[in-house]
DNA sequence: GTCAAGTATCACCGATGGTGATCGTCACGA
DNA sequence: TCGTGACGATCACCATCGGTGATACTTGAC
């Protein structure tokens, strides 16, 4: 026995509590008893002779040697699963999880009907969506970590160096103001006539935010954003309400009775979404499998 | 489980039958009996949900799902290895199985010394060494496929891609005749002097006889090979029993009397041992543990 | 047809890994 | 200072696992 009893099973509930810093949430997140992890990270340390975690009932943190294991044990778990995702490729039909990070705002991409279409070819693979809490940065930061093994991003500007983007899809970004606003009987206005303004918008490191304060920035303007909110979809909703006005997709107004839609010109607006992959390490085959449906599915 | 319990030991206990292309030996080399091997390999394929290996009472072969798996495992292995001695080398002692290859003849080098040393030093580590059936070239081959963590070789040219070769010591091979040999009242010869003539060496592989083949090439001459020798410290005592002549590096001449030792003048018989060590992926903590003790101890 | 070597299966048994209960610890708020 | 809630560690228990040893079956070689 080579590695003297170390097991995938104990560096995966190793991983589950370094990433959760709580053993009762990477129990959940795993399946299993509380004591069960508590028991398999003790088994885990006494095997590797040396103390992983830090920890008592408020607090778990990494000893040195648990932060020099931390990023191995995700390389070991990325190898095994990509061991029996080629065995899937081979015989047939791929399996495992596949951990695919979104924007809170799926519908430039047509993500559901992406993410069905793949379930209905490869029923094997479960897909494991989040939406990113700290927006497409956050995002970028989980697939640069070994938490995603793909991500749907907005990242305007130049990706950081280990993660690979393809441009998928683009919107504009509209002007929605109230229907009694001053500016509502305009068809279009420049980014000179909203300066200085009360705007909705999303929170630092989302996609379209980066976009909105990227233009603002570029014409040499500033803006007052006075309410952030994380789900576009609600945009319009605040806008009615006179809390403000905002620069959405037109796709994000389902409802545009005492709003209007404003063109913007002379600015770039353009929202556009990617798919972000590692660069530093081979992707796995359903990951693949995802990238060239994606590919055929949103030309 | 998100690895539908697939475990390390199952992928070694597979990797170990795949090399043997045996059961009962793979049993053997993991010091567990034959009929766990043998359910061990039944519950992956089950886990896997493909057979891996096509098998018979006779035989056994890799199928094309077990072809895929194979290298996969290694990786996966190497990478939980890893894991393990980085946590050793944080936590002030290194552990696990250093697989190192040696060529027949470690004198050259006096490995015993060096790997005495090394031990001494860190007395966590197990040495596995093996000796190469193949010679050099099979050493290399057997690095490459990750089967081995370091290997000293004697390799004459360039070598692959994949492997990095760092020159450690040289020895002139000296041409060894019985001392009743017509040449033997010579104090050197030349290539054209031997040429034709009967020869003890070591087989095709071997780094010194790539060493000798070379000089002849390089002089456009030939000879003939007509005992095959695996240990060169058996090569006086063939000459001296009239079997041939040889080319010998003198500490293999432990006994002179009945032979004569002379320098072969305008050849290139120079036999230069190296550490070879792979160029793909990063080397575990004791590999380089031993790769600077090397560096500090043959300098 | 016989035989030796090897793989798969089986009964058995100690070890393992999970559950559920519970104890001890530790910030935190009253 | 004390009570509390949340959390990690330990324990008893138990179903399952992984190994052993025996053995049945298969398969080339002779």
């Amino acid at each position: 026995m080579i590695l003297d009893g170390v097991e995938l099973r104990q560096l995966e509930y190793f991983v589950a509590v370094a990433e959760e810093q709580n053993f009762t949430r990477a129990a959940v997140r795993l399946h299993v008893v509380q004591s069960a992890v508590s028991a398999a990270v003790k088994t885990l340390e006494r095997e590797l002779g040396a103390p992983l975690l830090d920890r008592n009932s408020k607090r778990v943190r990494l000893t040195d040697a648990g932060a020099a294991l931390l990023p191995r044990a995700r390389i070991a778990l990325d190898a095994a699963r990509d061991a029996r995702d080629a065995v899937a490729e081979v015989h047939g039909g791929l399996r495992g999880i596949l951990r695919i990070g979104t924007m809170t705002s799926t519908r430039l991409l047509q993500l559901p009907a992406l993410l069905g279409e793949f379930h209905r070819r490869h029923p094997g693979v479960l897909l494991h969506t989040s939406v990113a809490p700290h927006g497409s940065q956050g995002l970028i930061d989980a697939l640069a970590e070994r938490r995603l093994d793909l991500a749907f991003v907005s990242l305007p500007g130049p990706p950081p160096a280990e993660i690979h983007l393809t441009e998928l899809a683009c919107s504009v970004l509209d002007l929605v103001v109230p229907d009694d606003h001053p500016l509502a009987t305009r068809e279009a206005v420049t980014l000179a006539d909203i300066a200085g303004l009360d705007f909705i918008d999303s929170p630092v490191g989302y996609g379209n935010r980066a976009v909105t304060d990227r233009a603002f920035a570029a014409a040499g303007l500033s803006r007052r954003v006075t309410i952030e909110i994380p789900d576009i979809a609600t945009g319009a909703d605040h806008v009615r309400h006179g809390l403000g006005i905002a620069l959405l997709p037109r796709f994000a107004v389902t409802d545009d009775h005492g709003v209007r839609l404003l063109s913007v010109t002379g600015a770039d607006l353009n929202w556009t979404a990617s798919l972000a992959t590692p660069v530093d390490r081979p992707v796995g085959a359903a990951a693949r499998a995802l990238i060239s449906l994606t590919a055929e599915f949103l030309p």
